[in-house]
DNA sequence: CACCTGCTTCGGCATGTGCCGAAACGTCGA
DNA sequence: TCGACGTTTCGGCACATGCCGAAGCAGGTG
């Protein structure tokens, strides 16, 4: 752990609300001139250069100079990361989040399972031993490799790949985590085969089939209303 | 994403000083009496009490109330990773705090060099921007090719193998990252022909030579007492 | 060169907040 | 019931910091 004073410093950057919401534009947002910053903030373009100063020395954001224009971006995937840890700790107001039912039942997240039924599989496997969370992967324990093969998941294959095996991803729906990087593809590529789940016409929502409420009730236990 | 104000509420709970410093003795140790915490502080106890109602208000402490003693200790496994995720924001200072012991100032991790020097190499790169960091893995830039090239990194052989390139693997001493993967090999490799470091006579241990601190002191700014 | 534009630096004002002294509250033990 | 102790609440002070107006700097353009 660093000194307290510095950790400090380096929250405080992010405990200014203007300074907050600049970060969370430039974590959903592309890279921006510090003009477009200032406008979107509603603040005076002197005080957003004194701010993108403060994150710039606190290494939250690096800047891309070119011509007259001062183009700021997160500094690195850590900065992400240590953002999206901090918002799970917002004590949640009324509603969690307001996302669409279908959504935030079940969903892709780039290439693998998440909402309510992501969670509960991460959950359920986890319960039954079969999966293992360390602070920020899961790893399979042996019966957890027997489990995921009945599936059809080729973990040989899996290990070969430069990906990160499997990530703990966060989920902002339901602001636990479910399963990513190579394992959490491989887990929907075979439910999708399966025909436990499907994807819906449009978006990224995805739609637990009959075959599919009844496989996670046999396997995992898991029982939806 | 929660509103950018609830966010910096939140982070500007972890932004002062004394709040940081009690954050991170929960982080680590046992549950703590409102009393200890203010002496461990050095501040009296109606500040501390003050410190305290804020941290339980934004939800990143709760207590325990036992006769006259009130026990504070972290909200939930959610907040120690959040303190984690924002240590690694942290500019890193050059010389560690505490005299590091043998294995936690380096050591090989499988094939690859890792403990503080490890990953002051990597952040050392990182800083002279001749290596990006992604997700997981690293990536060297154009002049980071031609810095390796001068340590002997033939980096023409280790695109053929089969092996991830360079892989960010999390360093459980210093709770940050250094190189792994097919560079993080070569590198450590290359190190010790060069003799900047050397195998300790048993276990995994690694000493820092004479060559190697001058080395590490030349080429990428890196000293240590 | 002059001029516009994007951005930063400087100075002063106002608000926010950490700190402690004083005092009150609740629990425990004599 | 009384006093000791751990803790909280209240009030006021002092410092830190966000804000903007004014001014300065540097790149682009005619």
């Amino acid at each position: 752990m660093p000194h307290p004073i510095d950790l400090a410093l380096t929250a405080s950057l992010i405990g200014d609300a203007t300074r907050a919401g600049m970060l969370s534009r430039l974590l959903e947002g592309p890279a921006r001139t510090a003009g477009e910053l200032a406008r979107e903030a509603g603040i005076s373009p002197q005080t957003a250069s004194g701010h993108l100063a403060k994150l710039l020395e606190g290494n939250l954001v690096r800047v891309e100079v070119q011509g007259r224009h001062r183009y700021y971006r997160l500094a690195n995937p850590d900065v992400a990361r240590a953002l999206e840890a901090l918002s799970l700790l917002v004590p949640t107001r009324v509603a969690p989040v307001r996302v669409p039912e279908p959504l935030r039942f079940a969903r892709t997240c780039y290439d693998h399972l998440a909402g309510t039924l992501g969670v509960a599989m991460a959950e359920g496997l986890e319960q039954r031993g079969l999966l293992e969370s360390s602070e920020d992967t899961y790893a399979l324990t042996p019966s957890g490799e027997r489990f995921v093969a009945k599936w059809g998941v080729d973990l040989e294959e899996l290990s070969q790949g430069r990906r990160a095996f499997a990530r703990r991803c966060l989920d902002w729906s339901e602001r636990r985590a479910h399963v990513g990087g190579a394992l959490g593809a491989a887990l929907a590529e075979r439910l999708f085969a399966l025909r436990w789940i499907a994807r819906r016409p449009e978006g990224r929502g995805v739609r637990l089939t009959v075959e599919g409420r009844r496989g996670f009730e046999k396997s995992l236990g898991l029982s939806w209303p």
